[in-house]
DNA sequence: TTTTGTCTTTGCGCTGGCGCAAATAACAAA
DNA sequence: TTTGTTATTTGCGCCAGCGCAAAGACAAAA
């Protein structure tokens, strides 16, 4: 596979970059492809590659002690991922990538962004930008969790997905396409399969939504907004 | 109050600053002392200052629009907080800053970081390893508020935070204390006073803990820890 | 078309943990 | 010592959401 350096400027962090560094990226990086549900890295494995995903998409998750998955991030074109190895010694990744569709992505050294760091600004600019929005996202997702029941939580969490990963289809009115499992969702809002189940069984008979195997549509976002934010009932 | 820059060096961010650097940012920033209770600033309010706690310890803690708060992490002395205003234009606090005994800190302008933060890599280095700890803390009680059980999770906190805050005592072994109410507790572990309350004095039954008013002894740390692993049953 | 595997739905029972309320305990101020 | 305030405990009832099991729906492969 080809890969353009200047597509790499689509990546947040590589916004502002100088050609000549996209270039060297490039150079440095492999491209790896993996089927839906293989991994690019596992939880544990030393972060020595960070990535970029170039097509396709893919899910953070951690594993407990018992087994139970959560969705920590959803991950779309030309977002980063897996890059904290750049900035702790031997670190290893502390969650799991693993492809929710068919996809693509650039594996590039941690080293060699760490070294790039060291006299390129830009990079350690853009790199906190991005570290702070983590931190914001994960907090605000502690606090919902903590102290949201289930119904908002899904709703919350359908449409973060949404913003994050889905694609807008055509149609009647305005609606989104979301192509997850009821699994995928209950990891992400921290429930279960079956909860997802019934509540989207819900709000399909209350037309805000259209559930069907392995893909959400949102009908009407407003309705789910209300949900979310308390104001249905 | 004044202030030896040198203990400066004591704030993981500035442990390999020059004095001089030390030097400007004591000189730049303002002492403040608060009450117990009181607050450092608010979610929402502009990030204009970055702090660093001198004495006393204070929490970060959210609420969310019904009123119901979370507390995100708690911050013991030289410890750096509501830095990310230094890394994001325009940004408001995403979280408030409350002491939870007496407290002064060194207050000092977001501006005057992210100025310095220009040419001085160690600042960046530090900061970012500072934000990954963040964020992979944030990503593993995540996880565990979504697939542990309370007590498990309460273990979790308790040992968390007598990590963080927490002060040796003498007496009859190894003890750790923690100034903290029942609230607190059930705040930084996601679930309510009550229920905080029970499982205490549970423990205290089975000569874990001392439970006292505003204060949790820790007797027994294996035991807990082996609580926080499941091992116990 | 049939088969196979996976995903989803739904009924049903159960319980962990919430939340109220009232009593009690600990501390502080007067 | 008394009074007031705030933190904590505990009993009690309840229900949101979990988890199993079995059936149903869908998609891809044969």
């Amino acid at each position: 596979m080809k890969m353009d350096p200047a597509d790499l400027r689509r990546v947040n962090v590589f916004k502002d970059a100088p050609e000549e560094d996209l270039k060297l990226f490039v150079e440095k990086g492999i491209v790896r492809s993996i089927e839906e549900g293989e991994f690019f890295f596992f939880q544990g494995d030393p972060a020595a590659y960070f990535y970029v995903l170039i097509e396709g998409r893919a899910k953070l998750l951690q594993t407990s002690a018992t087994g139970q998955q959560v969705n920590l991030r959803t991950i779309t074109e030309w977002q980063m991922f897996g890059a904290l190895g750049a900035v702790r010694e031997n670190a290893t990744y502390p969650a799991t990538a693993q492809a929710l569709e068919p996809s693509t992505a650039l594996a590039i050294e941690s080293s060699f962004l760490k070294e790039m760091m060291q006299n390129r600004p830009y990079l350690n600019i853009n790199l906190m930008q991005l570290m702070t929005s983590y931190i914001m996202e994960m907090q605000e997702r502690y606090r919902e969790l903590a102290t949201e029941r289930v119904e908002r939580r899904i709703a919350l969490t359908i449409l973060r997905l949404a913003a994050q990963i889905g694609k807008r289809t055509e149609g009647d009115g305005m609606t989104v396409e979301l192509p997850l499992t009821r699994q995928d969702v209950a990891e992400a809002s921290g429930t279960t399969m079956f909860t997802v189940s019934r509540v989207l069984a819900d709000w399909e008979r209350r037309g805000l939504v259209a559930a069907g195997r392995e893909r959400v549509v949102i009908r009407n976002p407003h309705g789910l907004v209300q949900i979310s934010e308390g104001l249905d009932q």
